[in-house]
DNA sequence: AATTGTGTCAACCGCTAGACG
DNA sequence: TCGTCTAGCGGTTGACACAAT
């Protein structure tokens, strides 16, 4: 039988005080991070290592970029969400000072709703007539920030539009389609020609190549998408 | 002013991969 | 090779703030 990874009784659960900030603060400068599992106690700490390496990482950090994503974050997570999935540490890999906590709260909270308001699945960066969708396609040309800003076209359901969403062939081109300035294409980097019907194991595939062309860091986003 | 609904985000939970003995 | 342990990941929850009624 597997051991918790803390005694539940003995520890504090829910928001960190002031004085519990501090302590891991101080604790990680003197001993640097690790050992998640000892670290509570030899801090003094009231918690479970789980929870005070999550503290750490989403919130105390030093080099956390708080505050709003910029528009060229948003581009970013919108195109690597596309490539990746919900992978979120490889996505906030990408963006430097931002968590996998804090990338996925903001596509719950904010891209996710602003492609469903464009007509695009979130799921898969489709067209989708299941999804609300603006009139004329230019404005859905503008589905990255740049042109999401605050101004996607009131939900629209036109004639054809299933006509738009095919299953069959490439949904790359719907893609095009929903995102022209996506760019998605591998002459820029190197990296496989994504689909929207990308399989995880495409996912998989297209991620170690991420990882091996691409060390994480400001200019990879740069390397990216140019 | 009170109540209800909705959005946001920090934190927790359960699972898994990888390291190690 | 197997079992155990730990770090890390993604999904989910709950508290809080704010807006709408």
């Amino acid at each position: 039988m597997r051991k918790p990874c803390c005694d539940k009784q003995d520890t504090n659960k829910g928001a960190w005080s002031k004085q519990e900030d501090q302590k891991l603060i101080d604790y990680i400068r003197k001993h640097g991070e690790g050992c998640w599992r000892t670290l509570p106690q030899a801090a003094g700490l009231l918690r479970c290592g789980k929870s005070c390496r999550l503290r750490w990482i989403n919130y105390l950090r030093p080099d956390l970029k708080r505050g709003n994503f910029a528009e060229d974050e948003e581009d970013l997570i919108i195109k690597l969400h596309a490539l990746l999935g919900n992978r979120w540490s490889l996505i906030a890999g990408r963006l430097p000072g931002r968590t996998d906590n804090e990338v996925k709260n903001y596509w719950n909270s904010h891209l996710r709703r602003k492609l469903i308001n464009m007509g695009i699945d979130p799921n898969n960066h489709r067209l989708s007539h299941n999804f609300p969708r603006p009139r004329d396609p230019c404005t859905v040309a503008t589905a990255t920030s740049s042109g999401l800003n605050n101004h996607a076209s009131p939900p629209v359901k036109s004639v054809g539009d299933n006509d738009q969403t095919s299953d069959a062939g490439s949904c790359l081109d719907d893609n095009r389609r929903a995102l022209p300035d996506l760019n998605l294409d591998v002459a820029i980097t190197n990296i496989p020609q994504p689909s929207l019907d990308t399989t995880e194991e495409e996912k998989k595939h297209n991620e170690s190549k991420l990882s091996r062309e691409f060390e994480p860091g400001p200019s990879s986003t740069l390397l990216l998408f140019g």
